[in-house]
DNA sequence: CGCGCTTAGTCCGCTTTCGGACATAAGAAA
DNA sequence: TTTCTTATGTCCGAAAGCGGACTAAGCGCG
């Protein structure tokens, strides 16, 4: 038994293939460790290999200069990273950075084109997903204009619970200023406010949710209608 | 000759279609006026008619209450206003209102869904705009979040100018407003900065771009970013 | 002509964020 | 233990944006 079949397909996109499509996939189909903070896209770069999460997150970000960069959305085991590349369009424009570590399965671009012009199912997820992700960047777009910092990062905490499973995680300031694109003095301050009213708790990287749904009532509507959002394309 | 043969298709994934692809559509595709502040989809509405634009601009907003919203892309004749009916997802999150007044040739859901499946050409076609309209997307959230509103207004007339080409257009400082995603004070004070240094001109909702390089040097790099990034998927 | 509607310009006090600098504090390394 | 590095916490003045209210200017229409 060798290290591929060992591996759990977790990932939705593939889980959900027809047994023949996904036998096609195996052998194209490498598994690789999700480690945190690991950069799997840097923008103008081109795009080697495509990720099917297992598990952990990836976060894809907007870098306007190296420090100033603001996500745009996380894929997680329901999606790919890389899903431009399918298409040709295989210069990333984005940053993709390991936010919580986990695992995934890999594959070359040109495999993956291959795969995604041949299996009907493969090819209808992966639409599907595309679109799921681009109206969550468009919330993102809408959240980022209007929405104080600390219902961005009370969202940014939620949806990484979610993905995640957990409810503690290691985080420091500086990188969470990255995610929700604010200075790190500002997550200092939206941190400790939300840390005041035992919402979380937070201690040198270590972050824990207390309460789940006052974070909710602290957070913005954000964090409901990407999740509805996403839970209706789950089902349909 | 009917109305429909009359039109000129100058919409580019229609035109770069293979002459019998598009043969094949002709009985699907009617003609129709885009007019000024129409509104083609409103969120959480059903998806029944997607929009292929010969001229004119529509705007794609996130809308977080009836009158908070942002653009977070603009479709013209380089691409389709909704992308995501195509793939099932049929009840659209944006709203999309008419911003530049056209025309453009327009299909059902469901026939689109059919010659989707049909034409590889348009496939390509589709999916390649669907991901710079996503890179767009990313651009802007990023954008929105770090650039002042006198930049974003800036950035704004560039591109509806380069979309309408023309360097004269209507709009009125509450719709910009929408657009940008700031007050209407805002916009007032944004584009009396942009006046008197007689980059633009308005006047009851007529602006005039008087000095494109200056206005460029007023905006922010998103819209040299998002050009460069819709010039390169042209060539490619 | 003049009323009323839409569009535009201004003012105010308040909150949020910015950019920069500086002072702790916890762990890791020496 | 001492030193270094990284991570946090705090403070400042300045800028931008917010929400609301109010004035003024153009325009159509009766």
């Amino acid at each position: 038994m060798n290290s591929k079949t060992r591996v759990q397909v977790q990932n939705r996109l593939l889980a959900g293939l027809p047994r023949k499509d996904l036998k096609r996939m195996i052998p194209h189909l490498e598994p690789v460790s999700l480690t945190l903070g690991e950069v799997l896209y840097e923008p103008g770069a081109r795009i080697r290999h495509c990720y099917f999460p297992n598990d952990g997150v990836v976060s894809l970000l907007t870098v306007l200069e190296p420090h100033k960069a603001a996500e745009v959305g996380m894929v997680g085991y329901e999606g790919l990273v890389g899903t431009a590349a399918v298409v040709g369009l295989d210069v990333s424009m984005l940053r993709a950075v390991v936010q919580g570590a986990g695992s995934a399965m890999r594959m070359s671009t040109a495999s993956l084109q291959k795969e995604f012009d041949a299996s009907d199912s493969l090819h209808r997820g992966l639409l599907r997903f595309t679109h799921s992700l681009m109206y969550q960047i468009a919330q993102t777009a809408a959240c980022n204009r209007f929405h104080k910092a600390e219902m961005r990062l009370a969202r940014w905490l939620l949806v990484t619970r979610d993905r995640l499973r957990s409810e503690t995680f290691y985080l420091t300031h500086q990188f969470l200023s990255l995610m929700i694109g604010a200075r790190r003095v500002g997550v200092t301050q939206a941190a400790g406010s939300l840390a005041k009213r035992k919402l979380i708790s937070y201690s040198r990287g270590d972050v824990r949710i207390l309460n789940v749904k006052g974070l909710q009532a602290a957070s913005c509507e954000c964090y409901g209608v990407v999740k509805a959002m996403y839970a209706s394309n789950a089902r349909s």
